[in-house]
RNA sequence: UCCCUAGUAGCUCAGUUGGUUAGAGCGGCGGACUGUUAAUCCGUAGGUCACUGGUUCGAGUCCAGUCUGGGGAGCCA
């Protein structure tokens, strides 16, 4: 018998009368006064689920499909038909209900059909990813991934996977994940008493990665177009429903581009990848606007739409300045902006994403290219409504000098950087490249307002179970 | 890490100035009903009021501490 996926049969993939297999999970169960019971049974492969008509006169109607609940795993074979009901075009009508699988105990289930915070969900992470939220969140995000391999492949751009345990102590992005194999219940010694890496697992010290960009940028300098997509670690006791301890990452590092490339490139990749959820995954944003966001998919088109506003930091003082609104932090120029600033000005003066650029050099990383002016970097941020920073770039520093001399201005060690400042001593090239905070890129397409319930099992502080 | 806030049935919540036996909806279980859309109707079970200590004749309610969650801030993506 075919094992039909439901999505193919809700799409009216099989003919009328045909006899096939659906396999998955109840979702609820109703019986009717006629004697016969309706399943909704889903399996994740679209948002709806498939009505089953179980006629009374199955052999294990009594016993056991007037006892299926919620979760109950099942393989319901039965022939395709029109639908008599209201709500969907087809349905099965079941000829056989094997049950693969029973709740034990319906009464204590944890998910049950109704509607569940989204706290509690989280403390239930390998159960809640059969609610209807997190089914759509998975496909959504899936939808996300693929469309930004996609985007860059199309692009001409290479996938580099750059390395998750990093012996670099200075990629300056945060507080790092120790890696060890010592015993910590007896740790090797020095002869001046401190711990002695050289008798770890890789002979020094190693940390797990707060960004690939150093490594990405090597590359860049090679192949010209390169991003990277994976798993990063920040060891922050960051608790807001932005930040996690372990994100994924998407940072493509540009070789021949300036600063105003890549603000180009970030604007191109949002558009393309928020409108291939728009045309993919329609089911799912239909619920986000029903149940979480109203504005989730106005929102989504009104951003292909539109032209991302670019700001320089100069002006967003002044506009900061001048606007009459009250903030808990004064604005100057040479500070940096505080949260309550980029919502302002994304969410009320522009009410788009905006991009901003040139910052003070003070506020920003070593790596930034300094400007003409000798005061600001050329750096950008993408603030978009809602969410705040959901991007973070510049373009590099590539002139070796300027480079040293940022380097000891931040009391920074030339010698940590050897194999960076490589890159500037042999046949160096401008280049650019941005981060792009993946987790928040779906909280902010899906309206999901916390990072946490945009992963599957999300680490913060605190908190690494399942 | 700081500020604010919350914790009552499997879940979502109500519970008055401290006062008799802590309630509802959903879910579960039992029953009714000629095709239902989170069906409907009737019945029923289900509680260490987060934990520890204190005030009081009496604490779900007031106080202190602890734990956990949420909102905001900082750091950032």
């Amino acid at each position: 018998m075919t094992h039909a996926v439901i999505k193919d049969v809700l799409a009216g993939r099989y003919a009328v009368g045909e006899s096939i297999t659906v396999k998955g999970w109840i979702r609820t169960r109703r019986d009717s006064k006629a004697g016969i019971s309706f399943l909704a049974i889903h399996d994740g492969s679209c948002f709806d689920a498939v009505q089953a008509v179980a006629p009374s006169d199955l052999p294990n109607y009594e016993a056991e499909v007037k006892r299926l609940t919620t979760s109950c795993s099942v393989a319901v074979t039965g022939t395709v038909a029109r639908s008599e009901g209201q709500g969907q075009a087809f349905e099965l009508q079941a000829t056989v209900v094997e049950v693969l699988g029973w709740v034990e105990n319906p009464d204590t289930y944890p998910m049950a059909p109704k509607r569940h915070s989204m706290e509690y969900l989280r403390e239930h992470a390998h159960l809640r990813a059969r609610t209807n939220i997190m089914g759509a969140v998975t496909r959504v995000r899936h939808c996300l991934a693929q469309a930004v391999h996609r985007f860059f492949h199309e692009q001409g751009y290479y996938w580099i996977s750059t390395p998750i345990i990093t012996g670099s102590d200075a990629e300056g992005a945060g507080e790092m994940f120790r890696i060890s194999t010592l015993d910590l219940e007896n740790l090797p010694r020095t002869d001046k008493g401190n711990i002695d890496y050289s008798k770890d697992f890789f002979g020094k010290e190693t940390f797990l990665t707060v960004s690939g960009q150093l490594n990405g940028e090597t590359y860049a300098c090679a192949m010209s177009k390169i991003y990277t997509f994976g798993p990063t670690f920040r060891a922050e006791n960051s608790n807001t429903s932005r930040h996690l301890a372990e994100f994924w990452m998407i940072e493509p590092e540009v070789a021949f581009a300036e600063l105003k490339d890549i603000a180009q490139l970030a604007e191109d990749m949002l558009k393309y990848v928020c409108k291939a959820v728009l045309t993919e995954r329609a089911d799912d944003m239909a619920f986000f606007a029903e149940r979480i966001d109203p504005t989730a998919v106005t929102r989504l088109q009104q951003l292909v739409d539109s032209s991302f506003v670019r700001m320089d930091y100069t002006d967003a003082i002044e506009i900061l300045k001048t606007c009459g609104k009250k903030f808990e932090y004064p604005v100057e120029w040479g500070v940096d902006l505080q949260s309550e600033h980029e919502r302002y000005l994304a969410e009320e003066h522009i009410g788009a994403p905006i991009i901003m650029q040139n910052y003070p050099k003070d506020i920003k990383a070593f790596y930034m290219r300094l400007n003409a002016d000798g005061k600001t970097v050329a750096a950008m941020d993408v603030l978009a409504p809602g969410i705040g920073e959901i991007i973070g770039g510049s373009q590099r520093e590539e002139r070796l000098e300027e480079f040293d001399k940022r380097l000891a201005e931040m009391g920074l060690d030339k010698e940590d950087y050897s194999w960076y400042r490589d890159l500037r001593r042999y046949g160096t090239v401008p280049h650019a490249g941005f981060g792009l905070g993946f987790e928040r890129l779906v909280s902010y397409v899906t309206g999901v307002g916390n990072v946490r319930d945009v992963i599957a099992f999300p680490r913060t502080p605190g908190n690494a179970e399942f």
